[in-house]
DNA sequence: ATTGCTGTGTGCGCGATCGCACAAAGGCTT
DNA sequence: AAGCCTTTGTGCGATCGCGCACACAGCAAT
């Protein structure tokens, strides 16, 4: 595994002017990122901002009676653990590995000590404001629309943080992530089959029709991708 | 009306270092903040930062049906126009004026500006970061919790942005808060009237057993407050 | 007092999702 | 090849919120 990686392969990471981009890099910790790995527990202090390359991790939150609901996503086009920098330290949220891949992480002291520079602060608040338009996003897209719309929404934001057309993760996964049942989306993804948009066995999702799920999704995959578009130009996906 | 203010009211202001007090005072404008108020489109670039004192206002995303619903509520223990300080500029949400009231607000450049210093930076960026639990929880709120329980912790949760026991709210505005139908908002209120929790009539809502709501409430409430007491100590209500 | 507007209460059928139970099918282990 | 576990498909009835229609109550203007 592992093999080959590149930390510019993380948007952010590419993105650093040249004097961060010298002063972090022998601090970056290549890691391997394992399908299900909790990157944080709710109210735990990170110890590592994680950037990932080749992986998606979730950041969802946890009800008392085991319920589940994904809050965000975080791909190549993020990081993991802004509350490392937001000064908060934790969050009441988990963040676990939804896609196995391979990641950087860069101690916590480092990057505390570097966020009194200003253009790698500027860019991580931009990047913060993203998240936060995907956190309301999904708060909207779980008032008011329908399983069906949300499965769509849920694939393009995991595609778009990946290479290729295939996600390895199963419908019982993804309900959790949705905070649906799993017979829910096994209907919701029957349908998407039928219509040609996907095909999938066992855990192993092909989009055949990219647009056409975009058009059967709501809104708020647009609203998402345009406002990552425009706060990050150039670096997000595609 | 207007009269007596003070800045102060505002706990983000309150808790500013001396040195920023001093340069901001002259720059603070009060203004009044009547009911329906749009302080922001969504996409549109604010001219200032707006710190409420006796308001509050509620960042709503429409939809393009027109349906929509609230993301998140500020009042006097944070601000309104965070995308300034972000970086981004505007957001895809609304911000409106839900109970009237002061506030004073800030010149979007003076804001700018003063973001290059650290003492402030690090209070509005714990600001943001309890902001984002609340966005974070209304997703999870959204899909989890019966209309009841939402109703509870929005009651709460606005209570907590006032002074006194009294909400001038009608049922309609609160369903279009919730994202829900007005009917249902009914309903749910005359439980909590039944049970003697609350009495309204006609826009006017008086919390009678705080506690009761509490524990009526679903966790989200709590994880909200607490976080928000964590993050900005003895700045929260109460 | 009449009129009209705003806010609240109620009924009913519809559709989506839930919770549960169980069947079938793919793939790994032995 | 047999057996087992994981993943996916299907069929209920129950529940919740929706959309719509309409009744009624408080309050203000004339």
């Amino acid at each position: 595994m592992a093999v080959v990686d590149n930390p510019k392969r993380n948007h952010l990471l590419a993105a650093l002017p040249d004097a961060e981009w010298q002063r972090w890099r022998p601090q970056l910790e290549a890691v391997d990122m394992p399908l299900g790995q909790v990157i944080h527990e709710s109210g735990s202090t990170l110890s590592h901002v994680y950037f990932p390359t080749s992986c998606i991790v979730s950041l969802l939150y946890v009800m008392q009676n085991g319920a589940s609901a994904e809050i965000a996503v975080a791909g190549n086009e993020g990081l993991v653990g802004i509350s490392l920098f937001m000064g908060g330290e934790s969050t009441p949220s988990r963040a676990v590995v939804q896609s196995a891949g391979l990641g950087y992480r860069l101690p916590a002291k480092t990057i505390k000590e570097e966020f009194t520079h200003a253009p790698v602060l500027h860019l991580l608040l931009r990047y913060t404001q993203a998240l936060i338009t995907q956190m309301s996003q999904t708060a909207v897209c779980n008032r008011h629309h329908s399983l069906d719309q949300q499965l769509c929404r849920w694939l393009l934001l995991s595609l778009d943080r990946l290479d290729g057309d295939e996600l390895v993760m199963t419908q019982e996964l993804i309900a959790n992530m949705l905070g649906v049942r799993r017979e829910g989306v096994t209907e919701a993804a029957l349908h998407l089959q039928e219509a040609g948009l996907i095909r999938y066995a066992r855990g192993r999702i092909s989009v055949l029709d990219r647009p056409a799920l975009v058009a059967r999704s709501c809104e708020c995959y647009s609203v998402v991708k345009k406002e990552y578009d425009r706060l990050l130009p150039r670096l997000s996906a595609q």
